[in-house]
DNA sequence: TTATTATTGCAATTAATTTCACATTTGGGA
DNA sequence: TCCCAAATGTGAAATTAATTGCAATAATAA
């Protein structure tokens, strides 16, 4: 009896999640979807719809409450699974979400970096040690990595891709600008930036 | 007589242009929707449509000139541009794009930092000196900047966002995760890495 | 107690996007 | 020259997503 949830839903979900929290620390007990709406710049008839599919149980005339919301998109999320994640390619993007702080307050941690330069590999990034991409299978498997996190040029990419689901990993977070294959058991999802800075110069671009 | 070209559109022009850039260095001068399709996992009617909202200059029966097609897809999106980007924040983040090679086969160039903090002030990052905050008005209009990049903290990017946009830039490419209010005017992309991170983990979740 | 106001949940509707189906065009080979 | 295979372009259908409208519920104040 799964719940189909759209995948635009899902990425409101995040939005929902961080609001709660930051309204949670003002010692608001209680939200409707109107002022969780007005902060977001989303419409409450859109929140309530996606609050809707994963069940119902905020209170007519009252609203939302704050902590009951966050916890049980947390769990829809599956951000109760305190993630653990490996970086392969310690450049500067790499390096950067190696020292990411915003990880850990959804539960993500780094628990392992990969580089194939010797020069980078043995140093400290954030505390972690950066190994070679051939200690990977041992080192994934012992520290418990779930996730990789793919910050290599694109043309090893899918060499990558490809080692760190043989090694073991659940799922793929990939910032290379190119399309990867991997098992459909294999969630993976694309961070491309230029996407986002390309639709930029499209809309400054018309008057 | 501006043709309204769907989000999802647009977000899907750049993944064309970059596979067409590649297929160009391959000396290939004709391809199909089919082909190209194949090569981003996105399905050949798909692409037809999106190409077809600008236009028509397929040949039927032969397929898309490639240094046409590239060409114009460049065009719709406004990268002949030459956009001119300052990155406010020179943390991890904001260090790590300082440094991004990719921007530069896109047409755009990082041409001034900004940092409040006096230990980072007047150092340097990939040739380019980081100036302080309060210097932005000036050095923005001296170095025709376009693009504000914001890399500070979910706290400070909205009075970041005001600054940028009194100083004349005219768009926004936020990495801060917080919803930012800007003059309609003044096109806004959110680079929220949270949504995506989250996003896979739902699906981690899922069996 | 009763009216009023606030707010959710949901069905119906509308809008946007994708997929399908196919007529049309082009080049190449018999 | 004529037929066939390979492609595009596009209207129509199907699907997916967002918006609208409103009944139901709860708290509060008269």
């Amino acid at each position: 009896m799964k719940k189909i949830i759209s995948q635009a839903t899902i990425d409101r979900l995040p939005l929902y999640f961080r609001t709660l929290q930051l309204v949670e620390e003002e010692k608001t007990s209680i939200i409707s979807s109107d002022e969780l709406g007005k902060r977001l710049d989303i419409t409450p008839e859109q929140i309530r719809k996606d609050l809707a599919t994963f069940g119902q149980f905020g209170r007519k005339g009252i609203g939302y409450d704050v902590h009951e919301l966050k916890n049980k998109i947390s769990n829809i999320l599956g951000l109760h699974n305190k993630w653990r994640l490996a970086i392969v390619g310690v450049g500067h993007l790499g390096g950067a979400l190696a020292n990411y702080v915003n990880f850990a307050s959804l539960g993500f941690s780094v628990v392992a970096l990969f580089d194939k330069d010797k020069k980078i590999i043995g140093s400290e990034v954030n505390g972690i040690k950066v190994n070679a991409v051939s200690a990977m299978k041992k080192i994934i498997a012992k520290r418990a990595v779930d996730i990789g996190v793919i910050t290599v040029p694109a043309t090893e990419a899918q060499e990558v891709a490809d080692k760190l689901i043989k090694a073991g990993v659940k799922g793929i977070w990939n910032f290379a600008p190119v399309k990867l294959n991997v098992p459909s058991e294999i969630p993976l999802v694309n961070e491309d930036l230029s996407i986002g800075l390309s639709a930029l110069s499209y809309h400054m671009s018309q008057d």
